[in-house]
RNA sequence: CGGGGUGUAGCGCAGUUUGGUAGCGCGCCUGCUUUGGGAGCAGGAUGUCGGGGGUUCGAAUCCCUCCACCCCGACCA
């Protein structure tokens, strides 16, 4: 491809309102342009990236037996009652009607839809296990679009569904997918983490997330320092902790506390740590009545955690504080265990607490020097319901956590019979009994990937693709060519060798500076540079650089072609 | 949805406090000079100042209202 030909619309300056770096270099490198929040248009030189994602995804899920369709992106509501979603996924599904007033939503996932063409297409064992897939755009109507295509309204991703007659084989398809994704994201050239996740409103029972890593990632991602744990923080469990409680020191002891309402205020105001504190949040229940969790005050509620214990209601809600008013006969701030008529559900982190402070239902009064089963007596309900910290041991007893962000571009989860169930989707057994299948799903984020490569792999000249993901292989830049006939005949030349040994090559014919070509092609990141010009030609050399060096190298013309095809190899 | 912020040329911004008829840099077009790391000079084009309404002799500027976009939070494969 020619520049002449192949616009690279790059622009200099940081676009106002791009805050991580893999949105401003996509503005700035002319990958993408914005529409409106979360949709964007993806130039030629993006789209090319776009497509060697699509290409390597598709590759690797052909060699897993998958079979590609394509479903569409506008959805009858009916599918989506039938599982309940329409009700479920709230404002986040795009619901329009069309002209004769029937409910459509733009498919934000497309399960129904593979479910209902499952149930119509396969009937018997003998069709199974199967494996569906699709690249195809979904639209989620987020509440914050943000950093770009890393979080879109409209995106597009590679779902894959399979279909199983029992478990044994779902595990097989599900442990074939691990690889394969481990196997494209390596392809990718990316630092990624599998870890186990949480399989949120999609459903199901295990669940297994691929994070690239970042720090610009929206998720915490927790593993282990000496083993293969890895989960996602909402996953992650927080162990039962080890030792004995310690003893009693002083009498329980009623102290004003006037305004004093967080853990971090109690425990600037009394100097005492906040892991001495007891922190006491007031929730909803599933029967409309109340529940007190209790925690470590130096330790935050997860709510994913929160949400799978019965009794709790789903979502998560807080009480109100006049709900709590009623409830405690005191403001929020001022709540403890003590005297409270509320069911308690306790985290593991309080039951070696000892001495410790925590609210005494009265306005701006707290205790101190509480102590389980000589002031109150030891919560019997005791769940994991806080967030891991870095540190904390490791739930496989082997190592402590540590905490790093990543950026999800892949999930896999075992669905089990969720839709299949509610759609009655199923086949003859070999029994000759009818029966429901087993499902799995498996997505990759396709536009999100290219930002979450982006932001692993650039430097203050722009971004620097792996090798999978460039858009070209190859920068082939004359040094003022319009000058020389001889340059511009050895540059064609040399294009045309380029191209009939097969190497993706983008040809600078315009005529700019050599420094205006140079900071182009660094800024889209092709990985290697050919400079050819008069100078070299006298002696019947080029000049090679790679994006990730600083220094040039000179090669012989008659050599450039086997040594950029060893580099590309390499 | 709550809190904060921004809308002025394709992009980045100044001008708004104190009303007087719109500017800078980059980019774009033309010409000349330059040419191995985002060139210089000269000339040029480009604006419903986010929309609507109001106050005023006069509004980018003041008032009302609507909208869009961004950040933080809540939420979320």
């Amino acid at each position: 491809m020619r520049t002449s030909q192949f616009p690279l619309n790059t622009v200099k300056e940081i676009p106002a309102d791009a805050v991580v770096v893999s949105h401003q270099l996509m503005l700035r490198a002319g990958l993408i342009r914005k529409l409106a929040a979360g949709l964007y248009t993806w130039l030629p030189l993006g789209l090319r990236i776009l497509r060697k994602v699509e290409k390597i995804t598709r590759e690797e899920m052909e060699k897993v037996g998958g079979l590609e369709v394509l479903m569409p992106a506008l959805q009858p509501a009916e599918l989506w009652q039938e599982t309940g979603r329409w009700e479920k996924y709230g404002p986040e599904l795009a619901r329009l009607k069309d002209r004769h007033d029937r409910d459509f939503c733009l498919g934000p996932t497309h399960e129904e839809i593979i479910t209902d063409l499952a149930r119509n297409e396969l009937k018997s064992y003998k069709q199974l296990p199967v494996t569906y897939y699709q690249i195809q755009t979904k639209f989620r109507d987020e509440i914050r679009p943000r950093f770009g295509v890393m979080r879109s309204r409209e995106f597009i991703m590679k779902d894959a569904y399979s279909f199983h007659l029992d478990q044994v084989s779902l595990q097989e398809t599900y442990d074939a997918m691990y690889q394969a994704y481990t196997t494209i994201f390596n392809r990718f050239g990316l630092t990624f983490r599998a870890v186990v996740a949480d399989s949120g409103s999609i459903g199901g029972a295990i669940s297994h997330e691929f994070h690239v890593l970042a720090d610009s990632g929206e998720d915490a991602i927790a593993f282990s320092t000496e083993s293969a744990y890895a989960a996602n923080i909402e996953k992650a469990e927080a162990i039962r902790p080890e030792g004995v409680r310690n003893l009693p020191t002083d009498e329980l002891t009623l102290i004003d506390t006037p305004n004093q309402h967080s853990i971090e205020e109690i425990s600037d105001f009394l100097s005492v740590p906040a892991s001495q504190c007891l922190k006491t949040l007031i929730v909803k229940a599933e029967d409309d009545g109340l529940l007190a969790l209790l925690l470590r005050g130096d330790y935050e509620l997860n709510p994913i955690k929160a949400e799978k214990i019965a009794g709790i209601a789903v979502p998560l809600t807080f009480a109100s504080d006049a709900e709590i008013i009623d409830a405690c006969q005191c403001k929020p701030g001022s709540i403890g265990p003590i005297g409270l008529k509320i069911p308690i559900i306790a985290d593991r982190s309080v039951m070696l607490l000892s001495d410790f402070v925590c609210g005494a239902n009265q306005n701006d009064k707290h205790y101190a020097h509480v102590n389980w089963e000589r002031d109150l007596p030891l919560p019997v309900h005791i769940e994991d319901l806080r967030t891991v910290v870095a540190g904390d041991p490791s739930p496989d007893g082997h190592g402590t956590l540590t905490i790093a962000r990543g950026i999800e571009v892949g999930h896999i989860f075992q669905l089990g019979t969720k839709y299949s169930a509610a759609m009655k989707a199923g086949i003859i057994n070999e029994a000759g009994k009818h029966q429901i299948m087993t499902m799995g799903c498996y997505g990759i984020g396709i536009s999100r990937l290219v930002a979450a490569a982006i932001e692993q792999n650039n430097d203050e000249r722009g971004i620097i693709w792996p090798t999978a993901l460039a858009p070209f292989q190859v920068a082939l830049c004359p040094m003022n060519m319009h000058k020389s006939d001889r340059l511009k005949e050895a540059a064609e030349q040399l294009y045309q060798d380029l191209l009939a040994a097969g190497i993706e090559v983008l040809f600078d014919d315009r005529k700019v500076r050599a420094g205006f070509m140079f900071s182009d092609m660094e800024l889209i990141g092709i990985p290697h540079c050919i400079i050819i010009g008069d100078r070299g030609l006298d002696s019947q050399t080029v000049e090679y650089k790679a994006r990730t060096s600083q220094d040039n190298e000179e090669v012989p013309l008659d050599n450039i072609i086997s040594f950029l095809k060893e580099k590309l190899e390499a």
